[in-house]
DNA sequence: GGACCTTATGAAATCCGTTACATTTATCTT
DNA sequence: AAGATAAATGTAACGGATTTCATAAGGTCC
C-alpha cells in the first residue's frame, strides 16, 4: 500500500504538500496540485486511517449501542443513524448488547479508549461504566441517548413522549368503551417502559369510569406476545383490549387470538407500538403508535454531531412527535 | 488521558516493559508486573487504539456491507456476525449501502484504507472497486461473501444452495397440483436471485406436466409484494400459487389477497423465503424456506477469522443447509 | 532597488504505541 | 570462580499521517 511518502516522492514534493493537496486543495498552486493528484491516482493512494486518527485524535466514528439489532424498531432507527452519519463523513460502529450489562460496559470501554468520537445509546440507559464520568462532566462526553429520556442524568436525548403516547392509546380505548385492558410491556429493566406505564396508569385512573389495567412484563418478541396473550385471554374475566409495547408483540397476540378462536377487533381490540412496516400488513391492520424511526436516528446523529463539532452551548434534548395511527384492530368493546 | 509514557514514569520502568506487561505478562518479572499494573490502575490507562493499530496494522475490526439493515433477514444475520465477532475480540463496522453502487464503493475504499481487517459483503456481490484487486490476489484480501455465491470470483463464501431451495419450493407446489405459479423476485441486480430463478425455472420445466412461471422483479418490501400481487391476481388467468423471495413480500402478498377477497391457501397458495420470526405468526402461518440466519452470520465471521488469523491453506466456501418449512399457506390447487 | 507583503513549499516535530536489538542482571556449569 | 546461558529490562527506530514554523519566490510600492 502506498504511503504519503511515496506520493510525495513521485510528485517531487514534500509530504506536507501532499497532505495539503488532499485536505485543503485551494492553498496549493494549481501546477503542484495537479502533479500531486496525478501521483495519488497513479499509486491509488488513500491515507492510512490509523495514522490520521493518531495525529488528529478524531476517529470520525460513532459507536451505536443497541440492545437487539434484529428488533425491527432498532434496525430502522439504525438505518437512519447510518444514513446521517455517512452523509457527514462518519462511520458507524455497531454494538449489539443483547440486553447484557457486561457487554454494555465493554462497549463503554471502547468509547473511553477513544475508538469513537461519539456514542449513541439506544434504550436501556447509559451503561454503568459511564454514569460516573457523565455525572462529573456531562458536556465532555458525547453521548446521545436516542430513545429513552433519563431526567436524572444530564445527557442529551432525542425522544418521543412515551407517557403521552400511552395516554393517547388509553384514551382511544376508553372512548371505544373498553374498561378492562391488558398491557404487554417489555423486560422489567427497560427504562422507557416506566414512562409508558406511568402514562397508561395515570390516564386509566383519570376517567370517571376508570379502566382496569393488567400489566405483564416479558420479552419483546412475537413468541412472548403469543404466550402471554394465550394466558391472559384464557383466564376468567378477560380484558376487552390489549395494548402491546411493540408491534411484534401484537403479531404474537393476534396469532394467539386466532388460536383461541377470538376475533379481532370484534372480541378483543389490539394496539401496538412503533408502526413498523408490518403493522399495516396485518389482518386486521394494526392500530399502533407511530414513532418516527428514521428521523429518530437522523436527529440523534445530528444532535451528536453538534456536540462534537459545533458550539456546545444552547444544546437541548429534542422531542419528536409520535402519532396514534388508528387502523382496524380496535373497535367498540363487545 | 494517560499515555504509556505516564504509566512507565509512574512505575519507574520503560515503555517497553509496560507494553509487555499488558500484552505478554508472563515474560515480565512478578515484581515489576505488579508495579506496572498498579500504575495502570491508578492512571486508569487504556492503550490508544489508533497508535496500536498504526504500529501493528491490525484494526480488529470487521466491515460489514449490507444492502438494507432494516431488512429482517440481514438484521438477524448481522446479529450473528456481531456476536461471533465480539467473542473473538473484533468489532463491527456497519455499512448500509441501500443497494447503491456508489456507497458500496465508498465502503470498499474504507476497507482498502485499512479501516478494517476483513470485509463481509452480504448479498449484492463484491463491489466494483474491489473486483480488480480480488482477481489479482484472491487470498490477500479477506472478503467473505456471506450470502450469494459468485463462482466467477475466487472469493470465499458462506451460503445456502438457493437453486436447490427453489427446486424444493417448486416441487412442493407441483406435488400439490399447482401448474401456474407467480414468482416475486427482488431487484434486477440482485445476484442471488439468479440462482433462485434458475433453480425454479429448471425445476418447473422438468416435470412431464410442467409448471408455467411468471416472474416479476421489484423491491423486497411488503409494499412491493402487495402491489405486485394485486396486479398479478387481478389479471385474467391468474396463478394458483405465489412464491415470494422473502417473507416480507409474502406478507404484502397476503394482504393483497385479502383485499381481493381471495383466501389463502384455498384460492391461492403462498410461499415465502427466510423463515423470519414473523412467518409463523401470519394468518395462515407461512410456508417458507428456512435460512440459518444467525448461523450464516457466525459461520461467515469464523471463516473470515480463519483467513485473517489462521493458516490460509485448505480454506473453502461453506454451504449451510436450508429447509422448506411447510405450514398452512400452501394447499392443493383449486 | 530596497523594504515589505503574499503565497507556496519544505523541514521536522509530533501523535502513542510495538518490537528488534542491545544491555544488564541473575542463574547455572564445571 | 570464571565463563556461559538464560531471563529481564531498556534504547530507539518505526508506523504514516498532520501541522507549526521557517524559508524561498514572486509581487507591490515608493
Amino acid at each position: 500500500m502506498a504511503t504519503i511518502q511515496d506520493v510525495a516522492a513521485l510528485a517531487g514534493v514534500s509530504t506536507a504538500t501532499v497532505s495539503r493537496t488532499l485536505s485543503a486543495p485551494d492553498i496549493v498552486s494549481e501546477t503542484t496540485r495537479k502533479r500531486v493528484q496525478e501521483a495519488v491516482a497513479k499509486l491509488n493512494y488513500t491515507p492510512n486511517a490509523a495514522a490520521k486518527i493518531l495525529r488528529t485524535t478524531r476517529t470520525r466514528k460513532i459507536l451505536v449501542m443497541v440492545p437487539d439489532i434484529s428488533n425491527p424498531f432498532y434496525s430502522v432507527v439504525i438505518r437512519g443513524i447510518e444514513e446521517s452519519a455517512h452523509q457527514a463523513g462518519y462511520s458507524v460502529l455497531l454494538g449489539d448488547t443483547q440486553y447484557d450489562k457486561a457487554r454494555e460496559n465493554q462497549y463503554a470501554d471502547m468509547f473511553q479508549r477513544k475508538e469513537a468520537d461519539g456514542l449513541i445509546v439506544l434504550a436501556s440507559g447509559v451503561p454503568e461504566a459511564l454514569r460516573y464520568s457523565v455525572k462529573r462532566s456531562p458536556d465532555l462526553l458525547a453521548i446521545v441517548n436516542g430513545h429513552d429520556y433519563d431526567p436524572d442524568l444530564n445527557v442529551l436525548s432525542v425522544y418521543i413522549d412515551h407517557a403521552a403516547a400511552s395516554r393517547d392509546v388509553i384514551t382511544h380505548l376508553h372512548g371505544l368503551g373498553h374498561r378492562h385492558v391488558a398491557i404487554l410491556a417489555g423486560p422489567d429493566n427497560h427504562t422507557l417502559d416506566g414512562a409508558r406505564l406511568k402514562g397508561a396508569l395515570d390516564c386509566a385512573a383519570s376517567f370517571p369510569e376508570p379502566i382496569a389495567l393488567r400489566v405483564t412484563a416479558g420479552g419483546l418478541r412475537a413468541e412472548s406476545g403469543f404466550k402471554r396473550t394465550l394466558e391472559i385471554l384464557s383466564a376468567p374475566d378477560r380484558p376487552t383490549a390489549i395494548y402491546c409495547f411493540n408491534d411484534e408483540l401484537a403479531m404474537g397476540a393476534l396469532s394467539a387470538m386466532r388460536r383461541l378462536g377470538l376475533r379481532c377487533p370484534a372480541d378483543v381490540s389490539l394496539v401496538g407500538f412503533d408502526d413498523t412496516r408490518y403493522a399495516r400488513m396485518m389482518d386486521p391492520p394494526l392500530t399502533t403508535v407511530r414513532q418516527p424511526m428514521i428521523n429518530l436516528g437522523k436527529t440523534t446523529v445530528n444532535l451528536l454531531l453538534e456536540v462534537l463539532e459545533g458550539e456546545k452551548r444552547d444544546l437541548a434534548s429534542i422531542k419528536l412527535l409520535h402519532r396514534l395511527i388508528v387502523r382496524e384492530s380496535t373497535a367498540a368493546a363487545p
